[in-house]
DNA sequence: TCGGCTTTACCGACCGTTCGGTAGAGAAAT
DNA sequence: ATTTCTCTACCGAACGGTCGGTAAAGCCGA
């Protein structure tokens, strides 16, 4: 391992690789050890940067959920219309998470039960922001009676169900490039919920 | 905890406990005493009746792969229709998962990396089957020219986890009823594959 | 009395976490 | 220029606790 100067720059690795291996075994299956393997250090070395365990993962998830905010949720209040915020919000954050795996993956995992009753909460509360952000945006699509005869909560779960799952299959599927995939789950997305 | 007479009714009653228990707090988090107080046996009362932690995981897994075999599989098997044969796998499964969470649920979730590569190659390879078969019925749909211009891979990988996170967020739902809930599930898979 | 369940008691391994200590780069003092 | 001090970064070792798993003794119906 590379020798790190600022001490901000080797607490942002230990972050990241955490999350990285974290997301692949899951949290209650990784050690400290096994993350103080991968970031190069002993298991003692990296508490000078950290907290705890669980103090960890939320920090984690929390940078996974500023990611979303920046870059999915934010751009998508921009568009009134409804059908292509939808589309733009299925196209973002699948693209982010094809191409940064790591903690935007780790979302919506049931790894949640480990935090504090406090820590989460406030990452169950974010979670149900984004939610119903989406929830939103099919009640504005029917509104405009471009929504197919089905119930927009049922609708808003099964849309981020499909969204969270994507990261655990396209690792392993080495034949289609990221635009392509993202390209036919957004169509399959759209047309899920969007009369034509 | 009522008294259980035959052996197998008790082997039987731990494995659908465990399955609930695993399922809910994850396998990693779940201990054997988790499970024996959910049982009402001591921890080394049920070791009675398993080989071990690694092996009931199996054992649930097997189990849940059996249900999707005998009340998903085989009966989609019968209807030669691609259209009417997908409609069939979705509303079944998500039936199957909504009305008995436990084992069936499990299926596909990162826990099966805790399993020896043995067991976890013959889960794996299970689930690829279960994947393959959606595989074909929807190239079966393209051969009639009733599939979206999507890539029947990425399409079955999405619909198997469309149906795979229904189990996660229905029990937290209480104001709608299963069949509800299924029927605009089945809608929303079928618009999105399917032309219209 | 006998044999199948179930218990108590316990093991070694590993967990997350802490603590004492140290190597080494500067700053400060001489 | 040399010594001394200080501070950050990190490590080895050990802590209390819990893990999965086991041996052996006891309960109880037949």
């Amino acid at each position: 391992m590379l020798p790190v100067r600022r001490k901000e720059d080797r607490a942002d690795h230990i972050y990241r690789v955490a999350a990285e291996v974290m997301c692949q075994k899951g949290y209650e299956a990784t050690s400290m050890n096994d993350i103080a393997d991968a970031v190069g250090l002993t298991k003692a070395g990296i508490y000078h940067y950290i907290r705890g365990k669980e103090d960890l993962l939320f920090q984690i998830m929390g940078f996974g959920m500023d990611m979303v905010d920046e870059d999915v949720i934010a751009p998508a209040k921009e568009i009134e219309d409804p059908e292509e915020r939808l589309r733009a919000i299925a196209r973002r954050h699948a693209t982010r998470i094809l191409e940064a795996g790591g903690a935007v993956t780790i979302l919506l995992t049931d790894d949640m039960h480990a935090l504090s009753p406090a820590h989460s909460r406030a990452i169950f509360d974010r979670q149900r922001v984004y939610l119903q952000f989406i929830k939103e945006t099919l009640v504005g699509l029917a509104a405009q009676g471009k929504l197919r005869d089905i119930n927009p909560s049922v609708a808003a779960a099964t849309i981020l169900g499909m969204i969270c799952w994507l990261g655990r299959w396209y690792n392993t599927n080495g034949r289609m490039t990221a635009e392509q995939v993202v390209r036919d789950f957004v169509e399959m997305v759209m047309h899920a919920v969007v009369l034509s």
